[in-house]
RNA sequence: GCGGGUGUGGCGGAAUGGUAGACGCCGGGGACUUAAAAUCCCCUGAUCCUAUAGAUCGUGCGAGUUCGAGUCUCGCCACCCGCACCA
């Protein structure tokens, strides 16, 4: 190193506090970061599912911004046009509960928090192209959000129905069903009931063949997301027939298993069903019945999870084949919003029917069996839900199931007592809240005309500032004036509707929105057209099913109103694990109740942990994800103060692979804080009087070029950051040479989307030296020489049956016959086969012999 | 309950059916120092052992396929995520 001001430098430690602002506004000031659409380079779109701006930055956005970051970098790296945006989904309850409990205005907490958590953001340094920023409760966005949404009611998309909410009856609200807690308010705690109510649906069921055609292309997405929304959206074909009742009236269900037909043994509506409705009226016990199941949450887990209850009818259905009278109950684990409402019991082969017919005594027949041979074996403890043959069964003994399907449905067309038909679990999307943060849905009511849509021209519809959430219930439906208003159509006094739009709708065309915003219309299709779909969507597993499924559905419902041309949004997909950390806690001697301290009011060393103020030991608990509620959460803000952002950044990317959980650990961040010191002062061997190479190290360092391109583009940062370690100590080990020169600065190129702000201070002290100039940012990712990538020598595992006994290094390519006699003539090898006759010698070049003797 | 996933040293993890434990953390030993911090070097799966050598066991549990299984197949167990008004 020449400069000797610069060589100093380096001798001292790496400043964060001080590299970090500076760097960061050096980009901002050169706007690096800003997607140029008139760029001729080829475009990626790079992106990460915004957050909802709850007040404070938490690990889990570090760990997922940081991940689409370094693709960011690295993509532009490599010489693409890189759109890399970020906004605020800033719409939801959250917002109304800080109103009810600090008196504060959604708008004003929402608007603050953003300003908060985008401070914080910038101080990680991260490459966002902040010129595109958007919140989703800005008017500016919502209003074209209710655009966006009379066009789909003008193409057929939008319609509305009844359909149950949990009703508070205290408070008078509709609860979400996480305010819902064992069946009670959470605010009020009285008993919740199911109310119906008229609300806007998506049809997203005319759809429903499409997306799950759409799944088997997307081969950029995990496997275990497209199968989650295959089972998601449910097809299954079976058959629909009517059974005959004792009353005279016609019965219909749906069954998929059609092939066990034979093992019905009762018929069971849901309590909802008009049959149940009709005879609760007359019926004082039906009706309790009824009302029982009308308690307790709306949710599919509750409703499957609890206990199967049931209430005979004095109605019987006659069986199709059999002329059997099968009795009717109503019962509450049969869903209305299902098939027809109504199934036939098989409690041989359904769980839940088996768990139905042993409580109610009910006949559980066999027809299906492994073998024909069981046609009479009894059964254990649970339904037989699998593959087999029909057995007992009259006309389809002895067939498969899949034919015995086929022949009923045959049959049933034949005869004309039924269908074979598509059955979709997926049902259509309810987008009413009856809530007043979110999007006004853009309808009129009117007396005379009925629902119309708010004329585009007086769009956007404005949530008005002047509410207040002293009371219970929707503040829009009580505001003194904003709701009236005229029909559109005729004029007449009229009113607005009150509901707002699920925040998932917010979330359905932010990335449409994000590759332009002209203020008259959603989006430039043009501009869409040039950076959509996008390359890389990251985001947190819990959204594989709804966020993905109904963004999806948008965009293709724009693509059939035609204002785009292209029918998935998110070409790749991934899905990135959690951060965790071990809890800390005390069970309280009196009630027996944990109480919980965060990790900055712990002393943490070795095996124990004490509590800083009064030096006790705390209990340490399992690993578990950050959550409030445990206390077991890191701050950022505080991480980057101390560490700053590299060392955070860095430790999100080592160790785990990103689609597992990321355990948080002092001794982890501090490691890493080691390693970007490590890499600061290897930058001070950088000796440009160095003469000579090294051979072995410049084979490392394009190796390390090659896997490292490899691993960031297969998301394997963890595989990279091992891959940087093993270049970083070769380096330090090295004597000075051309090679170690070239490894140094190209390790600094590998590292800069990882920790760009040391990769930038180092880069730029090492300008007068190596003669380069810019930022590292704007600098191409390092040439590979492929002759450099391959190995003279490759060392050879020896086994005995499969035992490995030896190793000996044979040159690249070596032939099996080489191979062979260099394996036999190893010492070990002929101890361990001891003289007996070798049957067989397997060889795998330049890898391994195997003797089975 | 239904659907999806995960399981490898003290910890996080690596490993196209081919040398299990790369890389990092923790821990132990040493160097440097008046001392400490920082830094550097060495060791670090378990058991046995005649101990620089060698042997056996070992990837949640139980079977199987294979010359060879962490990896493939079948059956279990535990934990995590989603279940339609949390985002």
């Amino acid at each position: 190193m020449t400069d000797t001001v610069s060589k100093a430098r380096f001798d001292e430690k790496f400043e964060p506090g001080q590299a970090d602002p500076r760097w960061q506004s050096a980009w901002e000031k050169a706007r690096t970061f800003e997607a140029d659409s008139n760029s001729d380079k080829p475009k990626s779109f790079v992106l990460e599912m915004f957050p909802y701006p709850s007040g404070r930055i938490h690990m889990g956005h570090v760990r997922n911004y940081t991940m689409g970051d370094v693709l960011a970098r690295y993509k532009k790296m490599r010489g693409f046009e890189v759109l890399h945006p970020m906004g605020w989904d800033a719409f939801g309850m959250p917002a109304e509960n800080a109103a009810m409990e600090q008196g504060v205005h959604p708008g004003g907490w929402t608007r603050q928090n953003i300003e908060a958590m985008k401070a914080q953001l910038k101080r990680i340094g991260f490459a966002l192209d902040w010129s595109r920023e958007l919140a989703t409760c800005e008017p500016e966005y919502y209003g074209h959000e209710q655009s966006l949404f009379i066009d789909l009611y003008e193409a057929g998309l939008v319609y509305r129905r009844q359909a149950t909410v949990n009703w508070d009856p205290v408070d008078m609200t509709v609860l979400a069903n996480e305010q819902v807690i064992d069946g009670k308010g959470w605010r009020s705690g009285a008993e919740v009931e199911k109310r119906k109510l008229d609300q806007w649906f998506l049809k997203i069921t005319d759809f429903a063949d499409d997306l799950l055609d759409g799944l088997g292309p997307l081969d950029g997405w995990p496997d275990k997301v497209r199968l989650m929304q295959e089972n998601w959206i449910g097809k299954s074909t079976g058959l629909e027939f009517s059974f005959d009742v004792s009353n005279g009236g016609k019965l219909p269900v749906y069954s998929t298993r059609p092939d066990t037909i034979y093992g019905a043994s009762f018929v069971a509506v849901a309590a909802d069903h008009p049959i149940a409705q009709e005879l609760a009226e007359t019926d004082p016990k039906a009706r309790a019945f009824c009302d029982d199941c009308k308690r307790g949450g709306t949710t599919a887990a509750e409703i499957e999870a609890g206990e199967k209850k049931g209430f005979q009818t004095q109605l019987t259905a006659r069986h199709p084949f059999t002329g059997e009278a099968l009795p009717v109950f109503i019962a509450n684990f049969v869903l209305m919003d299902y098939g027809t409402g109504a199934v036939m019991g098989v409690p041989g082969h359904d769980q839940r029917d088996f768990e139905f017919a042993t409580k109610y005594d009910l006949p559980i027949l066999r027809v299906v069996a492994g073998d024909p041979a069981d046609a009479d074996k009894p059964f254990g403890n649970e339904a037989e839900a699998g593959d087999g043959v029909i057995v007992n069964s009259d006309m389809l003994n002895g067939m498969s199931v899949e034919d015995a399907k086929a022949k009923v449905i045959g049959r049933a067309e034949a005869e004309a007592w039924g269908n074979g038909t598509t059955v979709w679990r997926l049902r259509d999307w309810g987008v009413s809240r009856q809530r007043y943060w979110g999007t006004p849905i853009p309808f009129i009511h009117c007396d005379e005309c009925g629902v119309v849509p708010v004329p585009k021209d007086q769009l956007p519809v404005v949530l008005p500032e002047d509410v207040d959430f002293k009371q219970p219930g929707n503040p829009l439906l009580r505001h003194s004036t904003w709701k009236h208003t005229s029909c559109p159509k005729c004029g007449a006094d009229a009113q607005r509707e009150t509901d707002t739009l699920d925040t998932f709708v917010d979330s359905s065309w932010y990335f449409l929105r994000f590759a332009s915003q002209p203020s008259d219309r959603p989006f430039d299709p043009e501009e869409v057209a040039k950076w959509l779909p996008v390359e890389q969507y990251i985001g947190g597993i819990e959204h594989a099913i709804l966020h993905l499924l109904y963004a999806r559905f948008w965009t293709r419902a724009l693509k059939h109103i035609g204002q785009i041309d292209f029918a998935e949004p998110f070409a790749s997909l991934f899905t990135q694990g959690m951060v965790t950390h071990e809890l800390y806690s005390r069970r309280d001697d009196d009630d027996g109740r944990q109480t919980y301290f965060t990790p900055a009011e712990v002393n943490r060393s070795g095996e124990a942990a004490t509590l800083k103020t009064d030096g006790q030991p705390v209990d340490i608990g399992r690993v578990v994800k950050m959550s409030k509620s445990k206390k077991n959460v890191v701050d950022p803000d505080a991480i980057l103060a101390e560490f700053g952002a590299d060392s955070a950044r860095w430790f999100m990317l080592s160790d785990s692979p990103p689609e597992r959980d990321l355990p948080w650990s002092v001794a982890g961040i501090e490691g890493c804080h080691r390693f970007v010191q490590r890499v600061w002062r290897l930058c001070g061997a950088v000796d440009v009087d160095a003469s000579g190479e090294n051979k072995d190290l410049a084979r490392k360092t394009h190796q390390t070029i090659a896997a490292v391109a490899q691993d960031i583009e297969a998301l394997s940062f963890n595989k990279a950051v091992a891959r940087l370690y093993e270049l970083t100590a070769a380096a330090e080990k090295a004597a000075p040479s051309t090679s170690r020169n070239h490894a140094i600065v190209t390790l600094l190129q590998l590292v800069s989307p990882m920790i760009p702000h040391l990769a930038e201070e180092a880069w730029d002290l090492l300008a007068p030296a190596l003669g380069h100039s810019g930022l590292i940012a704007d600098a191409p990712w390092p040439a590979v020489d492929e002759a450099l990538l391959v190995e003279d020598e490759v060392t050879i595992a020896i086994q005995h049956m499969g035992k490995l006994r030896d190793t000996v290094t044979a040159p690249k390519g070596a032939d099996k016959e080489t191979l062979e006699a260099l394996a036999l003539s190893s010492e070990k090898v002929q101890r361990s086969i001891d003289g007996k006759e070798i049957r067989k010698v397997i060889v795998v070049p330049d890898r391994l012999v195997n003797i089975v003797a």
